[in-house]
DNA sequence: CGTCATATTGACTTTAGTCAATAGAAGTGG
DNA sequence: CCACTTCTATTGACTAAAGTCAATATGACG
């Protein structure tokens, strides 16, 4: 059940057998969650820690009393509900974007666990460190420069992200979004996103068939999105994966 | 030279006397700094640890190499060059808005410094944690909604936070930035800054007398940019100032 | 007094939003 | 498998927001 958290967080620093065993005997349930439905609402108070297991959520904040919501990152498979296990609260909601398999554990045991395993703790911490990476990323790239741009910068990120989840290759990914929902992310509505994907598909960038996004150049469109992928720490991680294997 | 720093740190888990003046202790260098100029630049390798003794400076991003920097957030006087001062390295630069005085701590004295007190630990990584609370902020602000919004939510904003460290009063503060700095750090042109300011002024949300900024009405702002401080934490920093006094 | 940075204005272009309608796809029950 | 509903994608026409260019004030300061 939690394989995709072990899995993402063996990346960040190498767990111990121990540390894998007692985190996977955790009390846990599972449960399933409908796209659009919250995964946890704003404001509530602290309880379980949520894991993504299956599926693709998004952290967001109502704006003026609920009428806009803006999307604040994505939440893949593997990931927690808390950017920081050891904050004190949410001061955001989580929000299904596709159907989703999230993982319950008791608070109380978890934490223990961390203060037990100081290197579990370490890998939630370089966990939330790539967040919050990711986070000023999306603060750079979105409200600067033109939604073609931030689009083709999002669809990269994304190619990357949802790839080491096994969501995709080297040059596509299964696309778990509707257009309405890549338009609120963006914060741009749904018709001009359309446009804009109608632009970059004419301009050879991407290529969609069913729900695969493909880029028929990585070349060309990471150079149109000014696309970098060193925040997403692919290379460390992988390097830090095959450290541990020797 | 670091009365800031120790202020600040002092409402996120009162110090002990001794972690106070270790810190005080420790070496380090005065650096002035002119508006516009580089306190950290981009990918520079981890050096000294910077704080702002006095100005302001932001942290900031460039895109599309180097055509446009993105201002990612204020480091304001207390305020240290990196969110988690235990991280690797700093994805983003700073750059001084207003001229800066900096102090330079030797790195080495200073992680050990933070290992010997856990506390002093413990109020940097919540200082960190409030500052991933505002770049979520600002990320929620901008790029969802018009720019006026923006820009009043930016400006209740920063009342706020300079009121904390005395550049400003209840319903005022002193203004550091240009027009073309509000500019930048929003995302858009001077001219419309500009103009949206007129307009800001015409509802009689905003007076600006000399480098002043005044708020005839707090409500009305704050209402007119959906603004609400609980994420700036400042009641629960006062309210543990308040019980450390005790 | 002259110079430089900052603020302001006007005219015009581009980008994005809104409204409304239509076309396609996917899913559901019979 | 088909008819039907519903969600998603697409299009056109029009409006509003923001950018660009260029000129002109206004102020701070040596």
């Amino acid at each position: 059940m939690l394989s995709a958290l072990i899995q993402k967080l063996d990346l960040f620093g190498p767990l111990s057998d121990e540390a894998r065993n007692r985190l996977r005997k955790l009390p846990a349930r599972l449960l399933s969650v409908a796209p659009h439905d919250d995964i946890v609402r704003e404001k509530e108070p602290r309880g379980d820690v949520r894991v993504i297991c299956e599926g693709i959520a998004a952290r967001t904040k109502s704006l003026d009393g609920g009428d806009r919501q803006a999307v604040l990152g994505f939440v893949l498979p593997g990931e927690v509900d808390e950017s920081d296990p050891l904050a004190d609260a949410l001061d955001h909601g989580i929000v299904a974007l596709s159907p989703v398999k999230v993982a319950l554990l008791a608070r109380q045991p978890f934490d223990q666990l961390l203060l037990e395993f100081p290197d579990l703790a370490r890998a939630f911490r370089r966990m939330a460190r790539l967040n919050e990476g990711i986070t000023r990323m999306w603060l750079a790239n979105m409200g600067q420069r033109a939604a073609d741009r931030q689009t083709a910068h999002l669809l990269c990120e994304m190619q990357v992200r949802l790839c080491a989840v096994g969501m995709g290759g080297a040059d596509w990914f299964t696309n778990p979004l509707t257009q309405e929902q890549f338009a609120n992310v963006l914060g741009i509505s749904a018709v001009h996103m359309n446009r804009v994907m109608q632009h970059l598909r004419e301009l050879g960038l991407i290529r969609i068939e069913n729900h695969v996004l493909r880029f028929p150049s990585l070349a060309r469109i990471h150079e149109y999105a000014g696309f970098d992928p060193a925040y997403l720490m692919t290379d460390a991680r992988v390097r830090a994966h095959e450290q541990a294997a020797e």
